[in-house]
DNA sequence: ATCCTCCCCTAC
DNA sequence: TAAGGTAGGGGAGGAT
């Protein structure tokens, strides 16, 4: 199968972590290594082993005191026979070399990438054959290692290096496979692959001392230019948005969500997209990495540095614990590493030079990077901020490709970067490595096989300190051990996937191919640094500050979320200073789940249930060292409610057209304001559809079901797919957003923006407000400004605010792609996360390819095979990849837009009443800080609750004692609903709000059994709400599912649908009619009863069931609806013999019974409720 | 067998 | 002083 890197999952490692109880103030500074950097312990770890064994074997002789070998790669005797013979005769084995800790190399086989390796270390120890080591026993004393120094490096070290040609190796056909010849050599066409003098064997040379000054001068400037952490609090003690400043100060923060701002850009236009794969057959593989990325960003701005040693780090305290984000590859000599503590490194190089973060820049040059690979090749898979794989298949002689391609991104970003070229993914990243820096190599398919034996085992992918000491547990030191071992006995030792990966990496096989970002299954925020409690109230406050961001990360990527995780880290027993400044030093790693059975739908929500779980894990809010939450069964928003229109943007209707700008003023209290209505630019719109909005369908035949636009003309009879679910449904299980489909039919279809003939307004680039849009009084109670922007307004930015202001209530796709992409980075950034991609309510023009572009495959998919091309900028090229596509605009000018009253202004009581979707639809438009106005709402109601209702904890949605983790957990939220019912008769909050759409369950989840069991009409009912393939489905697996006769004849075969319903007339029609007519109930509020909705909410969070159950819990809630859409809506006592005789149904099969009962009872109390709360809302709407 | 939860591991 | 995030793969073990 694809060996997608090897990963070992589920092994109970005894962490570097753990054991540092030698030392009760955890990791000991002075090793210099970060959490992160497990070298050191795994080091003294493997010593203490080393000596454990030694005492068992009994130690027969002293012959290598003083010695300490460390082995590297393959050797006969293995690594395990010298670690033995070591351990008898009195030496030190090590297997993770510093330049410190061992005295000699003990090597069988020289290869390039290892004497690369050496090269690269400070002082390089005497590289000896093993048979020093066995002659020496046999001598029974310690020869000279003279006569066994490996050949190859007795000479000058560093000097075998020097080829002819004066050309690298890596970019020279070379004996280890490295390289392909090529008649252009490297050198010639790009100067910057030519030899460079290295210094021989790693030491550093001297720097002349007068440059030296100027760049430490230089650096200095920088840090302190640098307003990042300037004066800024440092804890969650101290500072109220700690979540906000923490992020945008925070690298691992910038590369993890990089990806998600790259598919934005991509949906936007600003990047193109990827095109497909080509199909089987021989492949040819770029793997393209940036050479120290964030080092060689500062090199490049500023030459002085190059040639010194430099490191990214926020600090330059030569004692402190700063961690190095990037070292250039002069650092790198003196063992200077990622992840390495500030002091760690000073210790190693005194002189090194620390430059700040530059996360603006880190963006532009990544996203010229990216423009650049997609101008070679269509196929590119995104791995991360600094590195891609191409598929450059049949675009012309890779080496030359490469060459021009790492030509073009120096030329256009000053950074340098470095290309793999191999037959399939692996081997295109493991010749990156050889390539570095600033090179190319091509490991030849040939070769590949005899490469793999230069490996260590943790080159290869996937295999980390973990893999690599559980595999030394196993005897397995080198590739080649690894190739011995039979893929069985590895699945057997190792899991089935690891085991089978594993051995398929150790033979250079990988069945990957180049693929398109995948969907993305998860979503989450944490925060493990600064993290300090003084009491449970600032857990949870800080708990909400999390759900907030989880919350609208959400929004921004157009998802919901069944299944919500809480990650703690608790501070272990016995460990008090963490050796990191602020660190969550050691810990232990608690998590717990809480799955909705339907998509958690506010903030509030999901603060509530992680305040659950916090309660849960019963950690003492001192303890707490790290917290996070994440979102997982993630769904594409694609309910009905988003098809229908955005209220607050789409120009309204004749007739409803001050439906929502009345309820907004009735929230607001503000007069209206259509006259200030916004007419935003006609620009390209290409987000139309709501989940695939970044595939711009060329095909104008393609039916735009699944945008909506079909249903401008709703005909039900003539749709077999009147409601359009089916395209909701296709749509969930839907392939990607960003344009890559497997089939290949994209090729000339593929889409993207054409530049704008718009010229953009030079005043753009420089922040003035595209659109009129400012939001009144944009100081501090102004549109909602987050995370990032807190560091705009340290740095007096506040220019930004207003341009953000401006596109408050823009979808990402209203935006011009020339507007976004001029705009500085941090706006586009911020525009691109906080802004939904869709205006659902955009209006349903066409999109239409002006040319039909029935390009070549071979010149679509790059390559620069444009003509005229060839020479040209990367900017060109990435022109020529682009489609022309224009986005005909009608009446887009017109659209009104309603504009949005300041947060503050607007009622949470009203919120906390308006439908999800709607209220949904302000939060993305505010951000966050509606999400604070609603909890606001939430918890002002919550305190005005009657007595005798329970209450909550002081300041928060904690409750009381929680469930107990596994079993009979499931009538805790029932209990809570049941209670609810039947004590709070009259002002009782809603903790949920009402919602008035419902998804449809999936027709998986819909259990043909439990709908054989129902009246016939209603099973019906639900039947025809699919779409026709999922329906016969359904309906055959019902007749064959129901034992009893009833209801067998009742349904159709697909076929003749409703033949023989023997309900008179056309039922399904009439049905889906008034599915229709639910959809376009637009204010369902109006309708139907509050408190109703609300007993269903009760029901439709289902909190705590099992996931097995929560199909079921949604079968319920659909039928209750579906007999409130029959006018049973004012008939509580039909609606609670509905829901009892579903609960007959169910009953047997050992679910839901219990609830069913306790939502029966609910909506009974609730029924006292309806008419107060119809008066109630009438009063709020008119 | 398959799913679910709670981890662990890896990569950037 | 200093910003140790994010997402996916996968295993163990229990429930169904
Ligand atoms: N532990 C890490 C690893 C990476 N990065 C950031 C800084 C890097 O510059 C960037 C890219 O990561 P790479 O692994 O590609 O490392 P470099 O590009 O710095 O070096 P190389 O030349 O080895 O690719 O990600 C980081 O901050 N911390
Ligand atoms: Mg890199
Ligand atoms: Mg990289």
């Amino acid at each position: 199968m694809a060996s997608s890197g090897v990963r070992s999952g589920g092994a109970v490692q005894a962490r570097p972590d753990d054991k540092l109880l030698l030392d009760p103030d955890e990791e000991s500074l002075h090793h210099g290594g970060s959490f992160r950097t497990y070298m050191h312990h795994k080091m003294s770890k493997l010593g203490e082993q080393f000596e454990a064994q030694a005492a068992d074997l009994g130690v027969s002789s002293r012959i290598f005191q003083g010695v300490a070998v460390h082995v590297n790669g393959y050797t006969s005797p293995s690594h395990q026979e010298l670690k033995v013979l070591m351990a008898k005769h009195g030496g030190v084995f090590i297997n993770y070399p510093t330049p410190t800790n061992h005295t000699h190399i003990i090597c069988s086989n020289l290869t390039d990438a290892k004497i690369k390796q050496f090269e690269k270390a400070r002082n390089h120890k005497p590289v000896v054959s093993p048979e020093w080591i066995l002659e020496s026993i046999k001598a029974q004393s310690l020869l000279p290692i003279a006569p066994f120094l490996l050949s190859t490096l007795r000479d000058i070290p560093g000097q075998q290096r020097l080829l002819p040609f004066g050309t690298r190796a890596d970019v020279l056909p070379a004996k280890d496979g490295c390289g392909t010849a090529h008649p252009m050599a490297a050198s010639e066409e790009n100067p910057a692959t030519a030899y460079n003098q290295p210094s021989p064997m790693g030491a550093p040379v001297a720097y002349d001392p007068a440059e030296m000054r100027a760049a430490q001068a230089e650096a200095a400037r920088l840090r302190a230019a640098c307003d990042m952490l300037k004066g800024a609090p440092k804890s969650s003690r101290d500072d109220p948005n700690f979540v906000e400043s923490f992020f945008s100060a925070s690298r691992l923060h910038f590369i993890g969500m990089w990806k998600t701002r790259l598919e934005s850009l991509m949906l936007s236009g600003v990047i193109g997209g990827p095109t497909p794969n080509p199909g089987p057959g021989a492949q040819v593989i770029f793997h393209v990495d940036l050479d120290c990325f964030f080092a060689s960003v500062a090199e490049s701005e500023h030459p002085l540095f190059s040639g010194k040693p430099l490191a990214v780090c926020h600090s330059n305290n030569a004692k402190g614990t700063a961690e190095i984000s990037s070292a250039n590859y002069e650092a790198r000599k003196y063992g200077i590493r990622a992840g390495m503590f500030m002091a760690g490194a000073k210790q190693l190089c005194p002189d090194l030079i620390v430059v700040p973060y530059n996360f603006e820049r880190y963006q532009e040059v990544s996203e010229q990077a990216y423009k650049i690979m997609m101008a070679c090749s269509a196929c590119v898979q995104p791995l991360s901020c600094d590195e891609a794989f191409l598929d450059v298949t049949g675009l012309g002689d890779p080496f030359q490709l490469a060459s021009r391609l790492r030509a073009d991104i120096q030329a256009a970003t000053g950074c340098t970067a470095s290309v793999g070229i191999g037959h399939n993914l692996l081997i295109a990243r493991l010749a990156t490595k050889r390539a570095k820096p600033d090179g190319q190599c091509h490991i030849q398919e040939a070769e590949a096989a005899s490469a793999m034996l230069s490996l260590e085992l943790s080159d290869l992918p996937g295999v980390g300190w973990a893999t690599s000491k559980k595999l030394a547990s196993l005897g397995l030191q080198s590739v080649a051990d690894l190739q011995a071992w039979s893929k069985a006995r590895l699945q057997a030792e190792l899991g089935d996937k690891t085991g089978a990966a594993l051995w398929d990496a150790s033979r250079g096989i990988d069945t990957r191919r180049v693929a398109p970002p995948a969907v993305r299954k998860s979503l989450g925020a944490e925060v493990n640094w600064g993290v300090r409690f003084d009491s449970p109230q600032d857990a949870t406050r800080f708990l909400g500050k999390l759900a907030e961001e989880v919350w609208t990360r959400m929004g921004a990527a157009g998802v919901q979320g069944r299944s919500l995780t809480l990650k703690l880290k608790k501070r272990k027993e016995g460990v008090y200073n963490p050796v990191k400044f602020m660190g969550h030093g050691i810990c232990d790693n608690l998590s717990r789940t809480h799955t909705f059975h339907r998509p958690a739908h506010s903030a509030a929500t999901i603060h509530r249930a992680a305040c659950d779980m916090l309660t849960s894990l019963h950690v003492p809010h001192a303890d707490i060292r790290g917290i996070g939450l994440g979102m997982s069964k993630l769904e594409k928003v694609t309910d009905a409610s988003h098809r229908k229109g955005s209220f607050f943007k789409v120009p309204a209707p004749a007739g409803s057209a001050d439906r929502l700008p009345r309820l907004l003023r009735a929230a607001s209290d503000l007069p209206g304001r259509q006259g200030e209505a916004v007419h935003h630019k006609p620009a390209e719109d290409l987000g139309r559809g709501m989940p695939d909005a970044g595939r711009v369908d060329c095909d104008a035949s393609a039916p735009s079901a699944a945008t909506g636009a079909g249903r401008s003309s709703p005909d039900p009879a003539a749709d077999d797919d009147p409601s359009g679910k089916a395209a909701d449904l296709q749509q969930l299980d839907g392939e990607d957003s960003l344009g890559w489909s497997s089939n290949g039919e994209g090729e000339g279809r593929e889409a993207r923006l054409s530049p704008s003939h718009q010229e953009l307004p030079a005043d753009h680039a420089h922040g003035v407000a595209p659109s009129s849009l400012a939001s009144e009084g944009s100081g501090h109670e102004g549109p909602a400004v987050t995370t990032d922007m807190a560091r705009d307004r340290r740095s007096g930015l506040a220019q930004r605010a207003q341009v953000l202001a401006s596109f408050q209530g823009m979808a990402l796709s209203q935006i011009d792609a020339e507007t976004l992409a001029a705009l500085p980075w941090d706006i586009q950034r911020e525009l691109v996360t906080r802004l939904p991609r869709n205006s659902e309510a955009a209006p349903r023009e066409g999109v239409e390819a002006v040319t039909p572009q029935p390009d070549p495959p071979a010149a679509n998919r790059g390559a620069w095979r444009t003509p005229g091309l060839a020479q040209g900028s990367p900017v060109a090229s990435h022109e020529a990849v682009n489609v022309s596509l224009r986005t005909s605009s009608i009446e887009r000018v017109d659209s009104p837009v309603v504009p949005l009253p300041s947060v503050s202004k607007l009622d949470p009581a009203v919120l906390a009443e308006l439908p999800w979707h709607l209220r949904r639809e302000l939060e993305v438009a505010y951000g966050p800080e509606l999400a604070r106005q609603s909890l606001r709402g939430a918890n002002m109601r919550r305190t005005g609750r009657p007595a005798g209702f329970k209450p909550g904890p002081a300041s928060g949605p904690i409750r009381g004692p929680t469930r107990p983790p596994s079993r009979t957990e499931v009538d805790a939220p029932h209990t809570r609903g049941f209670k609810r019912g039947q004590g709070g008769s009259g002002a009782e909050p809603p903790l949920q709000r009402a919602r008035h759409m419902h998804h449809l369950p999936s027709s998986t989840t819909v259990d043909p059994r439990v709908l054989a069991e129902l009246p016939p009409e209603i099973a019906e009912e639900i039947l025809s709400a699919f779409p026709r393939g999922q329906r016969a489905r359904l309906s055959s697996a019902m007749r064959e599912g129901a034992r009893s006769g009833g209801v067998q004849g009742s349904h159709a075969a697909p076929g003749c649908r409703g033949g023989e319903s023997g309900k008179t007339r056309d039922a399904p029609s009439v049905m889906n009619a008034r599915f229709e007519e639910y959809l376009d109930t637009t204010t369902p509020l109006l309708h139907l009863p509050a408190a109703l909705l609300r007993a269903c909410v009760e029901l439709g969070d289902g909190d705590g069931l099992p996931g097995s159950q929560h199909g079921v819990a949604r079968d319920v809630e659909t039928i209750l609806h579906w007999r409130l859409l029959q006018g049973l809506g004012d008939d509580l006592e039909g609606v609670a013999a509905t829901l009892r005789s579903a609960t007959r149904a169910f009953s047997g099969r050992g679910c839901l019974e219990e609830t069913a009962i306790a939502v029966t009872a609910s909506i009974q109390a609730a029924a006292k409720e309806v008419h107060g709360a119809q008066l109630w809302l009438g009063s709020i709407l008119n």
